[in-house]
DNA sequence: AGCGTCGATGACAGTCACTGACATCGACAG
DNA sequence: CTGTCGATGTCAGTGACTGTCATCGACGCT
């Protein structure tokens, strides 16, 4: 395998943590995460396209995960439904990371370049979201607004979830805030909220 | 005012623009860029932050305008009709800037750095936006949902406007999308769009 | 044991985005 | 005519990222 200690790319991984938490990302150079995984700067590069996508390993798992949920969903339910189940799957890869969930959002919240970053992965989810509605015989479009409404509600959820002392579970989060996007879009409603 | 001619900004934005258009965003420098709009490589990094946000430059004001537009609305507006009345305001921003709205897209979905800076710059009047909510006394988390929701009509309806060949005004084509939000997120629904 | 292959790593040079410090120009006030 | 001041030019430097080539080390084959 590698020319020395195996697992390269996950020591890499959690030296860029470190270093984030430690320093702030902008003062952290890519060379200083390389020598603390034991490697070099030309590495680093090898293994990520860049300082901020070594941040964001899971995505794909995630969304392969969240997607997988949406297909799955009984053929009978609703678009917004099979979102939610696309939801509930994607609630299932957080559930046992919740510590480094919040020391990574933290990381992440602290710097416009990772909030861009992970914006473009929260869109590269919704589209995928959006492609499997399609893959139901959904139409455009109500699949977009459908996928871009689930994210709307992940948003909230793993927001709630990030921020709260509480012990609520992600998908109970995500559950709720569903049934509250729904009653904020209800036609003729009494203003709901206030 | 300037050393020499005045208007530095606005040829600094017209040559990236142009140059963006003719080799792509990538193959273009930031020196080339100043060159053309007969400027030095400093003197651009005084009028924007960086390569990118040169395109990006009447965010500020669009944001202001679909502010204004949440905070004019009637008070006996629901949050979403709200949010409604705030993408009819930025839908006036775009109005008289339909080619130069497309030839500004069409440079920025061709580079996922731009696609970047502009998810973010969504987000932030998403949050302006659910911060004019939250001023109208809506509560947490209707305000943010109100306004992700508003958010994904927004990016529904401008999208349809710069691809479509008719000649359908945004804001009718942001009305369209709102109306078919609202079927989707419809409780006990026959699954619409089908 | 010896040998060749091959993927992963190191070494090195180079480009370009972006920044700080300082000099200079040109308009304007007095 | 002169001092001020904002905008620009100049220059040196850092760090992210890339292309290229050499090298190492595991593995299979003989």
């Amino acid at each position: 395998m590698g020319r020395w200690e195996p697992n390269a790319r996950e020591r890499l991984a959690k030296a860029a943590l470190e270093l984030y938490r430690e320093r702030g990302y902008e003062q952290t150079t890519v060379a200083e995460i390389a020598k603390r995984a034991g490697l070099t700067e030309r590495t680093f590069f090898r293994h990520y396209a860049d300082k901020r996508e070594v941040l964001f390993d899971g995505s794909g798992a995630l969304q392969e995960l969240a997607v997988s949920g949406v297909v799955g969903a009984p053929e009978s339910a609703a678009p917004l439904d099979a979102m939610a189940a696309g939801l509930e799957a994607a609630s299932g890869w957080f559930a046992d990371r919740r510590e480094h969930a919040r020391q990574r959002q933290a990381v992440i919240v602290a710097n416009a370049e990772l909030r861009e970053r992970e914006l473009i992965k929260l869109a590269s989810l919704s589209a995928a979201l959006a492609d499997a509605l399609r893959g139901r015989g959904v139409a455009e479009p109500t699949a977009s607004l459908a996928a871009e409404a689930g994210m709307a509600v992940f948003k909230v959820g793993f927001q709630r979830w990030i921020a709260e002392a509480e012990e609520a579970t992600l998908s109970q989060l995500m559950r709720e805030s569903m049934a509250e996007l729904k009653a904020v879009t209800a036609h003729g409603q009494a203003r709901p909220g206030r």
